[in-house]
DNA sequence: CTAAAACCTCGAGTGCACTCTAAGTCAAGC
DNA sequence: GCTTGACTTAGAGTGCACTCGAGGTTTTAG
């Protein structure tokens, strides 16, 4: 089973998604939560599980070089409720072809780099 | 053919290298050069093929996300003279495991947002 | 010869994404 | 009950990599 609603203070939501504390709150800041982050019987942040996976895939649209201003946009439609998926998906799609250009030019570039690795290689070896 | 010593202006090297014309000035005046660049009888600088080979294999360095301190190092290095062969490829093959790591990273990352367009797709199609 | 376009240097400005500080509040262990 | 460490806010500071602007010179086309 599991823990039916979890508890995480900032700290340990740092641990879990490799983020600072301070970059949970300047994320919270700019708007790219889905929903507004629970106060546990104080001023502390808690956050749920699902807070957590929204903030796992937000990152990663951040390794994949989204800026955060699409991050939130993004977020802002998903608030929004279930009549935005349209837009969710096509801003996904663009997004999805971004990375896929990337992943190329980064292949590209490995091989650039292990031509002349083994170029090196060759002449320390020789 | 090749044409033996073909000089190109900056602004034509900008064009080749999809750098923009004062990118190339910083980058020269970052120290990311090999070679100081020629002057064409003139104070306007005439780039050879040898620069812009090196600055086509100086963006696949940058692509990656090498840090240009680090791209500046690897000049310094080269600038020294074939002795310094083992050092630029222990250089390189660090980087390169930091590439292959990017890589899989941002596999993972398009995985993610590759599952989660299916399921807005779905939702859509539905 | 002249006008427009391209180049030059030096230094300042920009944008992005954090990252940190200060001054305080709250929670957990002893 | 007190101390220690984790948390809070608001706002300032940082680092990186460009990017631009001003003011001037050089090249090129007519």
């Amino acid at each position: 089973m599991t823990p039916p609603d979890e508890q995480l203070s900032i700290s340990e939501v740092a641990e879990r998604t490799g983020l600072s504390a301070h970059t949970l709150r300047y994320y919270e800041r700019a708007g790219l939560m889905l929903a507004p982050i629970h106060r546990a019987a104080s001023t502390h942040r808690a956050y749920s599980a699902r807070d957590v996976t929204w903030i796992t895939f937000l990152t990663r649209l951040r390794s994949t070089a989204l800026p955060i201003a699409q991050v939130k946009e993004y977020a802002d439609l998903a608030r929004r409720g279930e009549d935005t998926t349209p837009e969710r998906l096509e801003l996904l799609q663009r997004h999805r072809i971004a990375v896929v250009a990337q992943l190329a030019e980064m292949q590209a570039s490995l091989a650039a780099i292990d031509h002349k690795i083994s170029l090196y290689a060759e002449r320390t070896t020789a």
